[in-house]
DNA sequence: GGCTATTATTGACGATTCGTCAATAGCTAT
DNA sequence: ATAGCTATTGACGAATCGTCAATAATAGCC
């Protein structure tokens, strides 16, 4: 129902294919929706190799989601050799290019479909933890207080929110949202310099 | 194993109990982690009741999840009689506040725990929506263009992460959030004046 | 080009869980 | 007390999960 390939391919080769085809059907039916028969019938093999791959149903969903959020985070990595202002707003943009880009699938596999424990929540997490200490480095922020974490981690919640509603609606532009995003982040620029001086 | 209540209740009051019951139990294991057989053992009840009630697990869980996202949305309606700068902190306030209150349930419940489909996220996105509504009223914005929306649609999910990340690491207090969620403000309501004049 | 060893792949199976429903039992009112 | 109403139960069939021995497609060797 969706092979076309060889009917025995290399296990790198088939975990990849079963991969991608697990970002495209978790995209559109949430977790669980269909039960594992089903999944592995559109997916163009038999149960049992699905669980061989993955191990089980949760496994399956959560390697999906953990290479959409690995994709995240690779591309967003800012670029080291430039000035902070700059670099991040290489980040800002990358994110929203890459929203821009894969949509559907950002919107209904990190934030919007799912995230049906606490290990896949653990997982969208690291996104957003990751992102914010990149900030803080990039920023030579040796001990950031909890004010200074919590403010950068809810501006990261601010462009997730921010282009998921975006992905929905539509209606603005990159740069408008970059612009935004980047003017949203003066407030919390403020709360790290006013701890900078104590 | 929790009842303690006579054994047969009115339905509104057994309702209320296992709504009540739900709640910490979800909020400790995630939606589907214990089979129904063991969560209605757990809730002192029969399997039986437990679907008669809800019609099956999604659905206890759906209606749980309902209770917490009705609960917020109660509570941080604006105060109508004031203007728009003094009810603007009432209502993030009061957000706050329940945070404070209900810590470990809202961020396991509404963020951190689960969301585990479709269904599930639209009700717990109608906080957002609402909210975004409401400060669209207050400020008697008619007809928002679409960065406006995703401006203050952002500015929420700011809030709400900031205040899951702060049930985690605490070491902020109540009132130095409050002041940086109000200061992180600014450049949406920068968004929205800069389209009143076009 | 046939043959064999390797291993990717399958599908039938037992175990678990879901959701139903006729039967039961606790409360209220007369 | 007793009868009627209905909240509550637990055993049942259907569906799904995850396993594993059997299968078959490929690659390498002669």
């Amino acid at each position: 129902m969706m092979d076309l390939g060889p009917r025995r391919m290399t296990t790198e080769a088939r975990r990849a294919q079963l991969l991608a085809f697990g970002r495209q059907h978790f995209a559109e039916h949430g977790y669980e929706a269909l039960p594992m028969d089903a999944i592995a019938e559109r997916a163009g093999v038999s149960k049992g190799l699905l669980y061989h791959y993955f191990g089980n149903q949760r496994g399956f969903y959560m390697e999906t989601v953990r290479a959409v959020t690995d994709e995240v985070i690779a591309i967003t990595e800012p670029p080291a050799d430039q000035p902070f202002e700059q670099a991040f707003r290489v980040m800002v943009t990358r994110f929203v290019g890459y929203v821009q880009e894969h949509g559907a699938i950002y919107n209904a596999l990190v934030r919007g479909g799912l995230g049906s424990d606490i290990e896949v929540n653990e997982l969208i997490d690291r996104v957003r933890t990751t992102t914010t200490s990149r900030i803080l480095e990039r920023l030579r922020v040796r001990q950031p207080s909890a004010l200074s974490e919590i403010a950068i981690y809810g501006w990261v919640g601010l462009i997730e929110n921010g282009c998921a509603e975006w992905t929905v609606t539509g209606g603005a532009s990159p740069s408008q949202l970059i612009d935004f995003f980047i003017s949203a982040f003066e407030p919390v620029l403020e709360v790290l310099q006013s701890e900078q001086c104590s």
